[in-house]
Formats: C-alpha cells, sequence, structure tokens
RNA sequence: GCCCGGGUAGCUCAGGGGUAGAGCAGUGGACUGAAAAUCCUCGUGUCGGUGGUUCGAUUCCGCCCCCGGGCA
C-alpha cells in the first residue's frame, strides 16, 4: 500500500505521470496534521479546502502574500458574478493583495458545472504561478485530483427534455428508459443521479458513465492538498457570525438586485441563503425568520461537506487553524 | 387571592391507565458535469414535582411549583 499523508516538508513520493495509481481511496488511515502552513514548498500546488466559514480564503491569501502564488477558486458558487457577499467572495480589497482566478467570472444564466472548472483549470496548472487552489466543493477537488470521464457537455435541448420527462412521466418512468446495468450502479431514489444518467445515455448512447475516468488533471501526490478542520459548534457560531457580517455588508440589497428574473432552478440561484432572502423580499417571511433559515442551510451543508471531506479525502492532512 | 388553559425529545406540539410520537433542529451515510445541488438513514425522553387510587400512572385524583390569559 502506498503512502499518501505525505509530510509537507517531503517531496512527493508517488509518481505523477501515469502509471502508478495515485487511488487514494485506498488510505482511511487518520491522516497527519499540518501543523506549520509555512511548512509548504514554494513551487507545488497548494489545495485548500475545508467546510464553509472555515477560513479557508483568508489562509489562502495570508500564504500569496507570503510566498506568492495565484489563488484559484474551487467553490461552485462562487463564480458566478450574480453573488459575492452572499457566498463569501473575496472582495476587491482581498483580490489586490493577491492575484486571483475563477471568481465571479460566470454570468447567472450561463451553464457552469466541475467539466467546465476542470478545462479552466488546465491552463492554470500549466506554468506561471503556483497556484494556491482554494474553496468547498468537494466534487472539485475529487475531479481534479482523481479524474474525471470524459464525457461531452449535455446539450441544452436534451437537458430540456429531460427536465420535461421527469416532471412528467416521473422518477420511475426514467429509471426505465436507462439500462439496468447503470440503473443498478446509481441511487435510483435520487433524481439528479438518474436524470443525469438518462442525459447522458441520450446524448452520447453512453451506458456506464464512469468507465471512461483519464489520468487526473492533478494527482494528490503532485500537490501539497490540506482540508482545514473546524471543531463543529465552533463551525456553527463562524456560520452565524458570518451570515450577520454579510447581512451588514449588504446581501439583502445582493438579493434585491437578483431578483428580477429570480429563476430558482438555475444553479447560480442555489447560494444558500438566495432563496431565503428572496421568499422575504417578496413578502413571504419575515427578515429574522429568513435569516435564521439560511443559517441553518447553511449548517447543514457544512455537515455535507465534512462528509465529503471525512469519507472521501480522510487520506488527506488536516489543518486546524490555533 | 380566585377562575380558566398549559407544563411531554434541543424547539413547536400530538397523544393517552399497560413506562410514548410527529414536524423542525441535529447525527451518520451516499454522491464522476446543476454538487452551496440531490438522495438515504437514525427518535429513551426523571411525559413539571410530590402524595394517593390502581395489579400497573406520563395518562385519573389531591397538593405544590412554573408559564400564559381572565377576574379581583
Amino acid at each position: 500500500m502506498e503512502e499518501f499523508g505525505h509530510g509537507f516538508n517531503a517531496k512527493p513520493r508517488c509518481r505523477c505521470n501515469g502509471r502508478e495509481s495515485a487511488s487514494p481511496r485506498v488510505s482511511r488511515t487518520v491522516s497527519n496534521l499540518l501543523s506549520n502552513l509555512y511548512d509548504l514548498s514554494r513551487e507545488l500546488p497548494v489545495l485548500i479546502a475545508g467546510p464553509t466559514a472555515s477560513g479557508k480564503s483568508a489562509l489562502a491569501l495570508e500564504l500569496a502574500e507570503r510566498q506568492g502564488g495565484v489563488i484559484v477558486n474551487a467553490d461552485a458558487l462562487q463564480v458566478y458574478d450574480l453573488w459575492r457577499v452572499l457566498t463569501a467572495r473575496p472582495d476587491p480589497a482581498e483580490e489586490a493583495r493577491a492575484p486571483h482566478r475563477l471568481y465571479g467570472h460566470v454570468g447567472r444564466e450561463a451553464e457552469y458545472s466541475v467539466g467546465h472548472w476542470l478545462r479552466e483549470m488546465a491552463p492554470l496548472l500549466r506554468g506561471g504561478a503556483r497556484p494556491i487552489i482554494v474553496g468547498g466543493t468537494g466534487l472539485y477537488f475529487t475531479a481534479l485530483t482523481e479524474g474525471l470521464a470524459d464525457i461531452p457537455p449535455v446539450p441544452a435541448a436534451v437537458r430540456a427534455e429531460a427536465d420535461a420527462r421527469l416532471a412528467g412521466a416521473g422518477l420511475a418512468a426514467m429509471l426505465a428508459d436507462i439500462d439496468r446495468q447503470t440503473a443498478a450502479r446509481i441511487d435510483r431514489n435520487n433524481p439528479a443521479r438518474v436524470q443525469r444518467a438518462w442525459e447522458v445515455l441520450r446524448a452520447t448512447g453512453r451506458l456506464c458513465r464512469q468507465d471512461g475516468t483519464g489520468a487526473p488533471a492533478l494527482p494528490l501526490c503532485g500537490a501539497q492538498p490540506l482540508v482545514i478542520e473546524v471543531e463543529r459548534d465552533d463551525l456553527a457560531h463562524r456560520i452565524d457570525r458570518r451570515f450577520d457580517a454579510m447581512m451588514a455588508a449588504g446581501a439583502l440589497d445582493e438579493a434585491r438586485t437578483a431578483l428580477p428574473g429570480w429563476d430558482p432552478a438555475r444553479p447560480a440561484s442555489r447560494a444558500i441563503g438566495a432563496a431565503e432572502l428572496i421568499a422575504h423580499l417578496r413578502g413571504e417571511t419575515g427578515l429574522d425568520a429568513a435569516i435564521e433559515a439560511a443559517k441553518a442551510a447553511t449548517r447543514q451543508y457544512a455537515k455535507r461537506q465534512r462528509s465529503w471531506f471525512r469519507n472521501r479525502m480522510g487520506h488527506w492532512p488536516r489543518y486546524r487553524p490555533q
């Protein structure tokens, strides 16, 4: 068995040019703790993952100022131009302190997904300043370090067809459209999974979605990964305080701007707190209720993140601030 | 002081002589292109306290404490 909890002073142990499977899944051992952030090499890309409100961005900025590097976003919602305050995107003053990439560069109506992100990521890994990749989207990190099946984007027409099929005929019908083998591999209760399989089948004729997973763009052994860990109740407090700060910083105005043409189905609309604040602006809930709901939703999100980091990225070194 | 209505899971509450149940919150899990999404799982708590009735009380009765509302 290979060892993946490599120390940060050390050079990477595994080979990163293909052959040696860097499958980190094999290791579920307790990872070592990174005690000093500045033990990180200035050469290798840094990966900073962590739950929402854990202080990732501040850490990335500190590191970039101290060691240099480009801060690259690995957060599915911070890519949208629509939100800045509500998604805790770095503000202009912070962006001025170090180069930032892949933040707020996507329009509210645009299509975006891990695939887009990975494609945008590629040139940033090829040269130039050392990337400090920071975010909370576990899927993005996993796709980056473990690879993603090479499947062409599903055309909008197919998506629309799938939406209609799900809304009309329902989940069972959609499941029946899919081949047995694929159906056996996915969670049949989960409309998102079933619809995705349906769309891929429809668009490409391909059955087994994950068979074509290629080499990762950035194997873990070629990077310096870390997961920020904050104790649960601590994080809950941080989440509360941060949402209050967002309100003070104009989150409601941001929601007001998003209100015309609001479409909850769009990916950009899924920013936590958005639906809650919009509901308040429409007079459907009180402000306090909206804030409490947004905080609860954020806590629930953090729990899902913790679950991903624990079970899918358990071999990444942990970093506990203070 | 008197009269009503309450005191049951962290919160809001349902129930009712054989030691309890729902929503929310919370937990654990899944998750290879909408992932801040989506899906699955998990409910023992002196049923306010204390006496009594009863084979048996959280459920009935007495007293006490607390919270609403009303009358003084």
